[in-house]
RNA sequence: GGAGAGGUGGCAGAGCGGCUGAAUGCAGCGGUCUUGAAAACCGCCGUGCCGAGAGGCACCGGGGGUUCGAAUCCCCCCCUCUCCGCCA
């Protein structure tokens, strides 16, 4: 949620901003919200200076004997009327408002690179080496399989398509990175969290994936829960609703929750193995601190800079982007992608997604602070970013550390992870 | 799932139709005192919206309603607690 007062001040800055994130429809919805906030401004004066009246008149009839209330009644009552017929156009006028502000997105950063999608997403920095083998790389569905790691047919008669069985090494390899990301993090200072993984539309909409994100969640409709896509959505909103103590931030959190995703609209895309699923595992950054860009920017670096250490233990290259205007979301402000090498694609694919607010998931989730120098209370800056999702990361593990009799060698820092073990199955 | 009790400012906790945006305590801020600190004492101290300002309006879990007038009465929902039932 954009500040209604911003967007009084600095229209063409919205529209603009809607423009870059190719987002055309949203650029009339500026125009409809400042209209909209015309209208509601021009009718409220009306309506104080009627309630005004009401109350005086009111607070009077209290002292008056019985017998000199007869006449007012009458005036109060006409009065009420009219009162009510404002305040339901006053309320109409809100829910329009409301309805039309959630869909303003947020103002993307100058240094945010223009372009139409994640193919002109700017390249900030590559690390490592894109391996050369010695033999011909398997996709990691052909190792998985040879293994008995993996089975995708099985799944898809329970469950669908996009699932999938781990089993044995690879299960265990699984649960291995997510607790190796959760360490990582905690060691760092993060409290790990355990969220709730069905939410109310409160944490949805707050978090900025409604209105838009609908036919990306499962929902529960007998209980009006949705299923969580991503940890950021509780996470972000453990202090909804709350004013905390300047003293307590940055609050860092390390959520770590399974995620659902219909991928509705993306049929005939990433069909095979493990990249493009239902249902995945996640260990995620979460900061919620003050409303300073200067502070934000240093915990955007921070949380990048988080995730790039757990991949060069994993001995994984990759690549860092800034992620252009098409290709950012509605809430963003500045994004980075880190995307690992996968040598099935023939290409660098996107395992995490690193994003600054400013304060416009803190706006729709009321998450505010008390700032210490004047006492005044301000709304937060939320930041996210990957740790590690899992099974994506395990496309690139398999297929970066494969040899070439079949099994997977075991970057140094998951060893004791795996139980000491250091290479996963057996020669084929 | 059934029965009861309750949700009030950063926290605790009064109020239960008009004089209450809300007593009181704690915390916070400013001051007096002190070499300094503590204690004591004095003052200030909720949030949002509109307005150049004076000021006005809204908000006592959320939403409806009754009333000239609702934190206070009624209805629905959410949450917390207690008891019963069920259950990993």
């Amino acid at each position: 949620m954009l500040d209604i007062k911003f967007v009084r001040d600095n229209p063409d800055l919205v529209k603009a901003g809607a423009v870059k994130k190719r987002l055309p429809d949203r650029v009339a919805v500026v125009d409809r919200v400042l209209a909209l906030d015309v209208e509601l401004r021009a009718l409220l004066p009306r309506i104080e200076s009627m309630r005004a009246e009401q109350r005086q008149a009111g607070k009077a009839m209290g002292r008056l004997a019985a017998e000199e209330r007869e006449c007012h009644l009458a005036a109060q009552k006409r009065l009420k009327e009219e009162l009510q017929q404002l305040e339901d156009q006053e309320k109409d006028l809100r829910a329009r408002l409301e309805r039309e502000a959630l869909l303003l997105p947020n103002v993307p950063a100058p240094e945010v690179p223009e372009g139409k999608d994640d193919t002109e997403n700017q390249e900030v920095r590559r690390v490592g080496a894109v391996p050369a083998f010695g033999f011909t790389p398997r996709a990691h569905y052909e190792v998985g399989e040879r293994q008995g790691w993996l089975d995708f047919e099985r799944a898809a008669n329970l469950a669908g398509s996009r699932n999938y069985f781990l089993f044995g090494e690879l299960a265990w390899l699984h649960d291995a990175v997510l607790r190796f990301a959760a360490d990582h993090m905690s060691g760092k200072g993060f409290t790990l969290v355990d969220p709730p993984l069905l939410v109310r539309d409160l944490a949805m909409v707050g978090t900025a994936f409604f209105p838009g994100g609908e036919e990306q969640a499962y929902r529960c409709e007998k209980d009006e829960l949705n299923l969580i896509g991503t940890a950021e959505v509780p996470v972000t909103s453990i202090h909804q609703g709350e004013i905390l103590d300047e003293a307590d931030l940055p609050k860092r959190y390390v959520g770590r929750s399974a995620c659902f995703r219909r991928e509705a609209g993306t049929y005939g895309k990433d069909t095979r193995g493990l990249y493009r699923v239902h249902q995945f595992h996640k260990v995620e950054q979460v900061i919620v601190d003050v409303a300073d860009p200067e502070v934000s920017r240093r915990h955007h670096e921070e949380i990048v800079r988080n995730a790039e250490e757990v991949l060069q233990a994993f001995e994984l290259p990759y690549r860092v982007v800034a992620v252009c205007g098409g290709d950012l979301g509605v809430p963003q402000i500045f994004k980075y992608d880190i995307e690992c090498w996968m040598p099935s694609r023939n290409h660098y694919g996107e395992t995490h997604s690193a994003s600054r607010f400013h304060d416009f998931q803190a706006r729709r989730l009321n998450l505010r602070y008390r700032r210490k120098a004047d006492g005044k209370v301000a709304f937060c800056h939320t930041l996210n970013n990957t740790v590690i999702a899992s099974p994506r990361i395990l496309i690139a593990l398999l297929e970066i550390h494969q040899q070439a009799d079949g099994t997977v060698r075991l970057p140094k820092a998951l060893v004791p992870y795996m139980r000491g073990k250091e290479v996963l199955g057996r020669p084929l």
